[in-house]
DNA sequence: CCGCATCCCCAAAGATACTG
DNA sequence: CAGTATCTTTGGGGATGCGG
């Protein structure tokens, strides 16, 4: 009795930009939902499927209060399905993404547990510009286990990368595991390897590929 | 009885690096106790001041939780007393800090809230930039209702801020507190007004202190 | 199916008291 | 001063169910 119109009133209650970004998106999950948004839409059960050990009551609480603040909204696609995705004022959390991979990465204690499809990707548009690349242009077609993503590089710049269908034709199509991926791309497997044992398949442009999953150097360990 | 070795067992169990990095610092208070050692070592006590609402038992689990991952560690002075003060790594959150700050003071909801002396300075740290100022070299002692920051400016960038007491002689020396400090850098009230009111008091060279604190354009209001 | 609401249970946070 | 002990309250994880 006597629920107040603020549900997630746990503020720090303190005038303190930090404090007040920490009032919004601080919370358990709150993060990590954003950052299933970052390469566009997704449905409820998607959200639930790739943030293990959520809990439906949590996830909906999360997608209200993030509604709330106006860092998502819920759309309703022409077929009737739902969809959140990020507001540009959500969008504009990518600088804290970038800090706190980048931070995380360098962890000295080493990163365990499972690797679903997106953050896979987000290493990439995170960590791309480390490498010194030639300047090419191309675009691809990558498929995770279910998960279908187009890239487009210009001039060895990453320019776009969202959780998508292809609309016109690609350079090249690769097929793989997120963690295959993963492990190409930051260099801890070479691209041989993958393809040599069936792990990663190429369709398209080889080269190409080659290119953008040049090994890239991520910032290193501390301590 | 039967006290695990890891206690904090809440992980997301993602290895990717945001995930990984929330893991260390994402959980409730943590990174409000970093950033209360952004400035400097703080003892428990001081701690606990600038945290209204934290609880006792919360702030240790966390200064054991953040010990534990390596971002701050526990020092004694020989005078006895024991603090708390940020690592290496610890200090490498600075980014997470900045992209926070800047995102969360665009908010389209107001600030609410106490304001303590740190988060006042720091607000100066972190948007100090972005205004245009002369290239001037100036040396300054604030005092934020006990709190006391050594500021140093060289060439119009500002290259320490620090809670500490001035070693040397300074060029100027501010006395006020953390509302009206804020509120005057910000431009949101007129350094002469806060002079005017006797809420402001400046010793040394006042033209330096005009300078230090003119009216920095914080990034305007998302939506 | 999808998008939750409900319920149960435990773990974490808040509040207060107290101790080496 | 620097915490621990204890108690209460709230929030999160997990399973189930139910309406659209």
């Amino acid at each position: 009795m006597g629920r107040e119109a603020m549900v997630g009133t746990r503020s720090y209650g303190q005038a303190c930009p930090v404090a007040h970004a920490l009032d919004m998106v601080g919370e358990r999950w709150a993060l990590l939902i954003v950052r299933e948004l970052r390469l566009g839409p997704r449905r409820y059960v998607d959200l639930q499927a790739n943030l293990p050990g959520i809990g439906p009551s949590v996830l909906a609480q999360r997608l209200r209060d993030l509604e709330a603040v106006g860092v998502l909204r819920r759309r309703t696609l022409p077929m009737g399905t739902r969809v959140y995705e990020l507001t540009e004022w959500g969008g504009e959390l990518e600088p804290v993404f970038t800090a706190l991979a980048t931070w995380g990465v360098r962890s000295p204690v080493p990163l365990t547990g499972v690797l679903t499809a997106d953050p896979a990707m987000l290493g990439l548009r995170t960590f791309f510009g480390e490498g010194r690349r030639p300047p090419w242009t191309a675009t691809y077609h990558v498929r995770l286990e279910g998960d279908s993503y187009v890239v487009r590089v210009v001039d060895g710049r990453l320019v776009e990368l969202a959780r998508d269908e292809p609309r016109g034709p690609v350079d090249a199509t690769v097929e793989t595991t997120p963690a295959t991926f993963n492990r190409v791309w930051t260099g801890a497997e070479a691209i041989d390897d993958a393809i040599g044992e069936g792990r990663l398949s190429v369709h398209g442009d080889e080269r190409a590929v080659r290119r953008l999953l040049a090994p890239t150097a991520l910032p290193e360990a501390a301590e």
